[in-house]
DNA sequence: GTCTATATTGAGATAGAC
DNA sequence: GTCTATCTCAATATAGAC
């Protein structure tokens, strides 16, 4: 809503370029000197934008987080019924996977790193705030009859998370399978397994 | 059945907490003094046992990666058709959870970083060799009609494994339940998706 | 097997000119 | 907004004594 995204400032460039650095050589594995390299300046014009290295993936994940989390409360406030709303709460995740698929890297492969410093602090109340809305929607879900009740909503959850943003790792949205595509096979194979209506497994 | 694993030598101590920190803090996150400090003695002490960092992740990888490929083809021929090869194959995976864990954690985090220097090129070819049995295993099943045929078994072998490998971060196997307690769990939620005998979902 | 001591490199970051 | 030049510190790694 506020933050610009037309014709992207030299700022945001850097960042962009620093996400992909974050995202394929990781956190602590990317040096300022390959960011800078990255955007054809010396280091030390680095600091021109950006106090720290640190503060560069403050701003890729803040940007991430918010955005989603904002995706999420619509997703669900639009939402008719708990499957409903679990099928939109994926697709909401995996459209993250192409304009957001740096910051997916970099939350997926430093999470404990960098929630280990102070300053990001604030990536755990994100994190709980999402799992509260998920858990939610998945214990509903169970409550209203439409989930199996012989399932524990947390561990559903991280396990639908997880195997969401990991597939970051081999996803290209750009290939025969967009990212909602590849939402609605998720989706197909997890609630044949999450609704009720079937028999045992052969 | 080559390696030691009675009581431990200093070197496998120190190796199993030099994986720990690994774990938590990623592998350029982590510092030979922090390795050397946990372990009681001085950096420099360090190199008596070892070449340098990289080769500790190297042994920690190897000898994870060529206990879980054997563990995998022994289950696949110790298995009763696909839906029981599969389950097998799940059941290894979580199995490792315990035992392996700060090498998965690795694993989860340095992939990408790691697979770039030629010293773990090595870490492709059992990937690989990896994918291709559960593949094979998935296809078979699909094949003898027990999975549903509209699935991509390679895709579905991707979401499987990072699901489960991604589990490391929030499992604990101390406590309520074990590694198989989830692996059983993990696999009735997902046979219910992959199985054709249900209806469609709610 | 560990210590002392240190070499050497590369990291993040800064000051001021242009 | 970038460059030149450089500081400072921390990182991996080594040599030889004990």
């Amino acid at each position: 809503m506020t933050s610009a995204t037309q014709v992207p400032t030299r700022r945001e460039e850097i960042l962009a370029l620093a996400a992909g650095l974050f995202a394929t050589r990781g956190f602590a594995g990317s040096t300022v000197r390959e960011i800078a390299d990255a955007a054809g300046i010396l280091s030390g014009s680095l600091y021109h934008h950006f106090d720290s290295k640190e503060s560069m993936a403050d701003e890729i994940l803040r940007a991430f987080l918010d955005e989603i989390l904002a995706d999420y409360h619509a997703a669900i406030a639009a939402a008719e019924g708990p499957v409903d709303a679990l099928r939109r709460l994926v697709h909401v995740a995996y459209g993250a996977l192409g304009p957001h698929r740096a910051a997916i890297a970099v939350m997926m492969n430093d999470w404990n790193l960098l929630v280990q410093q102070p300053r990001f602090a604030y990536l755990r109340d994100r994190a709980d705030e999402t799992e509260r809305l998920w858990v939610g929607v998945i214990a509903d879900g169970v409550a209203a009859g439409a989930f199996r009740a012989d399932v524990d909503p947390r561990m559903i959850y991280r396990f639908l998370r997880d195997a969401i943003w990991v597939s970051v790792r081999w996803f290209q949205p750009d290939g025969s399978t967009s990212a909602h595509d590849l939402a609605d096979r998720y989706c197909d194979m997890l609630l044949g397994g999450l609704t009720r209506d079937q028999g045992g497994p052969t």
